[in-house]
DNA sequence: GCTTAGGCTTTG
């Protein structure tokens, strides 16, 4: 027998290129992926989306029932070779998904680092000409993508909302059916006091001497549903990466100062997942590097003493007002008004009767709610009326609820609104109507057109704000359109939602917008919108109370605020990731989580007492006023 | 052989 062997030669094919129908091979480079998670079918799922030099994106749905044999990514910038991918159009857009005989590779992204595949097949190709790809989709990665900071360290955490954590399982516990516990470190120290989830020492798997060694070293993470059971099958001393931890600063009702929590939610957006790392990967042998490996440890050779380990000490941004009472240093607010009045004693002003207004130098003990976005609410101007934002479920409901009804055939295409509609090819058949405002009898770019949607999913609808000005949900009657349920949003802009007053809006027929439309340049305010449409707009407001002492006294002022004291508008926060990490970052700096009485900030602000009364009952509010947080915190 | 999910407004 004469044995030859003779590489298979691979032809891959650019995203650009990708034909619907058909099975090819490619490479591309991984801009965002879900390590694989346990689906609701019968296999592993990891969801990969790439992208390489001729800049498209192609998102690929990646299916096994053998964990091993999906890609090994570790991180977004890694670069995969896939062999007999399927391409399919769905949503109007290519996705990749598995076929028969489907293989990857996996490489590191990093220029100069080893080109070394990572893969399950025992078998594959992989010669000069591949290891020259990579390198070149390396090199353009490096100039064209942007690249993400390093990574997250526990000694480096703030309550910093999401981020990604490589480390080593220490100890792990069931919690309850749907969540579960784990205790991992990462060789250094997070700053803060840190939650415990209450457990029973005994329940808990892991090396006993190493729980108790590293008892101040260790977080609890907990997981929650989906993440429950292959959280519950990772092995003690194995090093993971979770991705898309929560942490979240919070009190618990008996103690003074606050704790950071660490989450992985349920659900696998934006990447929420565990991924375990082999010990060859370079951030698991950094983290050997500061940490002793635990897993060395056992009863008879006791661990090395945890305080030998270099710990990374990294104290969070630290307030740069140190004054006391006697020299007091600048504060982190700034006072916008009323310069001439002095400083008043809080016990001064909790003995005098209201109204009145007082400038104070205080320092603030605690503050509610801990979860910031808890502090938004909607304000009524007109009956001073608060409510909660509604969440995407209620809206979603409503429109499901609008839906039923078909969109009226006469109300199309009118002299102020041209209109599309078509029906959904799904087994649910909807019918979708989209009526694009005019304006000089003409149709304006996207990004300056006020359209409505009569039978749109919630995703459609949010589709819709990414590529139009204003959205306004609507149904049809008999004779006319008109706004759904004030319960849910009457316009849409951007990522705002925009409500009414149920109590003080008189809905006006839609018709009166095409007054605005004849505008010379109709600018589609939402004030001036919800006017013509007989809406009572309603205001987004920061609703917090603030507990505040000078070492004289302690009272409560309530802060009430449109976007002046955070310089953010409460508008924008809730879908604004950004501005809830600053606005998080200022409630830090202003109180910092575990800080001690002497480490807190002080603080100048204008405060008002007024009265209220409630039947027989009579009692004195504080409220703060023309205040606003330094730029500098 | 079929399904799974179909990233992208996360917060127990």
């Amino acid at each position: 027998m004469h044995f030859q062997s003779v590489a298979p030669k691979y032809a891959y094919t650019s995203l650009n290129h990708l034909k619907d129908g058909t099975i090819v091979n490619l490479y591309g480079i991984v801009k965002f992926f879900k390590p694989p998670y346990v689906s609701k079918g019968t296999d592993y799922c990891s969801v990969v989306t790439l992208v390489d030099p001729s800049n498209v994106k192609l998102t690929c749905t990646l299916f096994s029932g053998n964990v091993d044999s999906l890609p090994k990514i570790y991180k977004v910038g890694d670069i995969v070779r896939f062999h007999r991918i399927k391409i399919r159009e769905y949503n109007g857009q290519m996705q990749g998904i598995t076929s028969v005989g489907f293989a990857s590779l996996t490489f590191d992204g990093t220029v100069g680092a080893p080109v070394v595949p990572r893969t399950s097949s025992k078998v594959y190709t992989f010669m000069d000409e591949e290891q020259k790809i990579v390198e070149e989709l390396r090199v353009w990665a490096a100039s064209n993508l942007s690249v993400c900071g390093p990574a997250a360290k526990l000694s480096g955490v703030q309550p910093m909302l999401f981020f990604d954590l490589t480390c080593q399982l220490v100890g792990k516990a069931k919690v309850d059916g749907s969540s579960f516990l784990l205790k991992v470190w990462d060789g250094t120290k997070c700053p803060y006091p840190t939650w415990k989830v209450p457990v029973e020492a005994r329940d808990v798997e892991g090396e006993k001497v190493l729980l108790h060694q590293l008892q101040n070293l260790m977080v609890d993470i907990l997981v929650y549903d989906n993440h429950v059971q292959l959280a519950k099958s990772l092995k003690i001393g194995s090093f993971l990466r979770i991705y898309s931890i929560h942490t979240k600063q919070a009190s618990a009702v008996d103690e003074d100062v606050s704790h950071i929590e660490f989450h992985l939610h349920g659900g696998t957006c934006y990447g929420r997942g565990i991924g375990v790392l082999p010990e060859s990967n370079p951030d698991v042998k950094e983290l050997k590097t500061c940490a002793p490996d635990p897993s060395s440890a056992s009863l008879d050779t006791p661990a090395r003493d945890p305080k030998l380990i270099r710990v990374i000490e990294g104290r969070p941004h630290q307030c740069q007002v140190q004054g006391d009472d006697h020299f007091p240093g600048p504060s982190d607010t700034i006072l916008t008004d009323h310069q001439d009045l002095n400083n008043t004693e809080l016990k001064t002003i909790l003995n005098s009767t209201a109204p009145q207004q007082y400038r104070i130098r205080a320092k603030l003990r605690t503050y509610k709610p801990q979860k910031l976005y808890q502090s938004i609410k909607l304000h009524c101007s007109k009956c001073n009326s608060l409510q909660e934002v509604p969440d995407g479920d209620d809206f979603d409901f409503i429109l499901q609820g609008s839906a039923i009804t078909a969109p009226n055939a006469e109300l199309q295409n009118t002299s102020w609104y041209d209109s599309v509609m078509w029906t959904t090819q799904d087994e649910k058949q909807r019918k979708i109507a989209i009526h694009f405002v005019k304006h000089d009898e003409m149709l304006q770019q996207p990004e300056d057109t006020l359209l409505m949607i009569e039978g749109g999913t919630l995703k459609e609808v949010w589709k819709l704000t990414k590529i139009f000005k204003c959205v306004i949900p609507v149904r049809s009657t008999e004779e006319d359109l008109e706004l759904l349920d004030l319960s849910a949003p009457f316009l849409l802009q951007g990522n705002i939602k925009y409500y009414g007053c149920k109590q003080c809006s008189t809905p006006k027929p839609i018709k009166s917008l095409s007054s605005i439309a004849a505008e010379q340049r109709p600018s589609w305010e939402p004030t001036e919108i919800a006017q013509v449409l007989g809406i009572e707009l309603l205001q987004y407001v920061f609703i917090m109370k603030f507990t505040l002492i000078d070492g004289t006294g302690a009272l409560n002022a309530y802060l009430f605020d449109y976007e002046k004291f955070f310089q953010i508008p409460a508008s924008e926060i809730l879908s604004n990731n950004f501005l809830q990490h600053k606005m998080q970052m200022t409630m830090n700096t202003l109180c910092p989580p575990g800080g001690k009485l002497d480490d807190l900030p002080w603080l100048e602000c204008f405060i008002k007492s007024y009265n209220v009364r409630d039947g027989m009952k009579h009692q004195v509010y504080y409220q703060i006023f023309d205040t606003t947080v330094a730029e500098d915190v």
